[in-house]
DNA sequence: AACTTCTTCAACCGCCTACCG
DNA sequence: CCGGTAGGCGGTTGAAGAAGT
C-alpha cells in the first residue's frame, strides 16, 4: 500500500499553464486565498489542477511582486554566503531575498551562479602550457595540521571534519577528519561498501563501490576501491595519518610557474589549489571574485574542524564547506 | 540549412513535518 | 499519544529554445 495521492492523478491536467489557467487562478486567489485548502482550491476556482500544482504557481509565478529576470551582485552574494552556511535550504535563502521563490534560487544556483563561482578553473591556464602531469595517486592527510599532502606537496584540506559511521575505525583521526562521505545506514566494513566523496561545492569528486582488503578486530584499515571511472582509491590509516587516495589529480603550471593541482571527478568539474611564489597553498582564484573572500571567511570561521558537528541522520545533505 | 548538443527553468515527484481531531 | 492529512520543501525531469557544428 503506497501513500494516497493528494489527487486523482487520472483527472487533473499537467503539463504548462495556459494564460486562462493563470488567469483562473489569479482571479479566485485575488478575490477568495487559498481559504487554507488548496487540495480544495482547484474545484472552487475550476481548475482542473492538482491543489499542489496550483499551490506552485501561485507562488512561483502568479502571487503579487514576484520578481523575474537577472540576480544582482547583491543577491549573487546573498546566496553564496547563505548556501555556504546552511546548504540548499532554498525556501530560507529565498526568505532572505523579496520577490524571488525557492525555485528560482535552486534553479539560479544549479545552472549559472554555481558555475560562475565555481568556475573550471583549467580555463585561466593556457591549455598548452597546462598538462604536464596527470596521475592516479594517494594523498596522505595529516590530522594534526589538517593537510594533504602529495609525496612533494601539499595542500588545504578538502573540509572540515565531520563524525560520520567511520567511527567503527580504529583511526582516531577518521571521526575527526573524514572527508569521506558514506551511506549513512552503512559502515565501512565488509566486503562491498557505498562511498561518496564530496568536494568543497557538495559536489560528488566520486563515488562508488569500495571494499575492504583488510580488517581486524572489527577495523577496517586499508580500503581499495574503483571510483566510476575506474580509478583507484586506495584509503588506509595509521596512528597519526591515513591515506586517501584521490582518483585522480592533475597538476598545471600557469604563465608565472605557479603550480596548481586539481582534483577532478570528470563530470563536475574541478576544485583546485595553487601554490603561491612564496609556497604557500592556497585556493585557485574563481571566476565570481566579488564576495568570495567574504563568503570563505564566513565558512571558515564557522566549520573549523572543533566546532563543526556533523549530524550522522543528515548525511545525505550537501552541507558544502571549503 | 539541418542536425546535434547544451542550457534553462517551469513543473512534477515524493519525502518530511506540522497540525488537527 | 497516535494516525491521517495537507503544506512545504528539495531533488529531479523534460520541453523548449539557444548555441554549436
Amino acid at each position: 500500500m503506497g501513500r494516497a495521492p493528494c489527487c486523482d492523478k487520472a483527472s487533473v491536467k499537467k503539463g504548462p499553464w495556459s494564460p486562462e489557467e493563470d488567469a483562473k487562478l489569479k482571479d479566485y486567489m485575488e478575490k477568495n486565498g487559498t481559504g487554507g485548502n488548496w487540495i480544495a482550491l482547484p474545484q472552487k476556482a475550476g481548475l482542473r489542477r492538482c491543489g499542489k500544482s496550483c499551490r506552485l504557481r501561485w507562488l512561483n509565478y502568479l502571487r503579487p511582486n514576484i520578481k523575474h529576470g537577472e540576480f544582482s551582485d547583491d543577491e549573487d552574494r546573498i546566496i553564496c554566503t547563505l548556501f555556504a552556511s546552511i546548504g540548499s535550504r532554498w525556501s530560507i535563502i529565498a526568505a532572505q531575498l523579496p520577490g524571488r521563490t525557492d525555485n528560482d534560487i535552486k534553479n539560479y544556483w544549479n545552472t549559472k551562479l554555481k558555475k560562475k563561482l565555481f568556475g573550471r578553473v583549467q580555463s585561466q591556464t593556457k591549455p598548452h602550457q597546462n598538462q604536464i602531469h596527470h596521475a592516479t595517486s594517494t594523498l596522505l592527510y595529516n590530522c594534526s595540521n589538517n593537510t594533504y599532502q602529495t609525496p612533494a606537496t601539499s595542500f588545504s584540506c578538502f573540509g572540515p571534519p565531520y563524525s560520520s559511521t567511520f567511527s567503527n575505525t580504529s583511526a582516531s583521526c577518521l571521526t575527526a577528519t573524514s572527508i569521506l562521505q558514506p551511506q549513512p545506514q552503512e559502515s565501512l566494513v565488509g566486503p562491498v561498501q557505498h562511498y561518496q566523496l564530496h568536494d568543497n561545492n557538495g559536489v560528488r569528486i566520486f563515488g562508488g563501490e569500495a571494499s575492504c582488503c583488510s580488517s581486524s578486530d572489527g577495523s577496517c584499515s586499508n580500503i581499495q576501491t574503483s571510483a566510476g571511472n575506474n580509478r583507484e582509491l586506495e584509503y588506509s590509516d595509521g596512528d597519526h595519518h591515513q591515506q586517501v587516495g584521490i582518483h585522480s589529480y592533475d597538476e598545471f603550471y600557469s604563465d608565472e610557474g605557479q603550480k596548481l593541482i586539481m582534483a577532478s571527478d570528470g563530470d563536475h568539474g574541478w576544485s583546485g589549489h595553487q601554490k603561491s611564489p612564496n609556497g604557500l597553498w592556497g585556493e585557485t582564484e574563481t571566476p565570481l571574485d566579488y564576495g568570495i573572500e567574504e563568503i570563505k571567511q564566513l565558512i571558515s570561521t564557522t566549520s573549523s574542524c572543533n566546532s563543526f558537528v556533523f549530524d550522522e541522520n543528515k548525511a545525505d545533505e550537501n552541507v558544502m564547506y571549503y
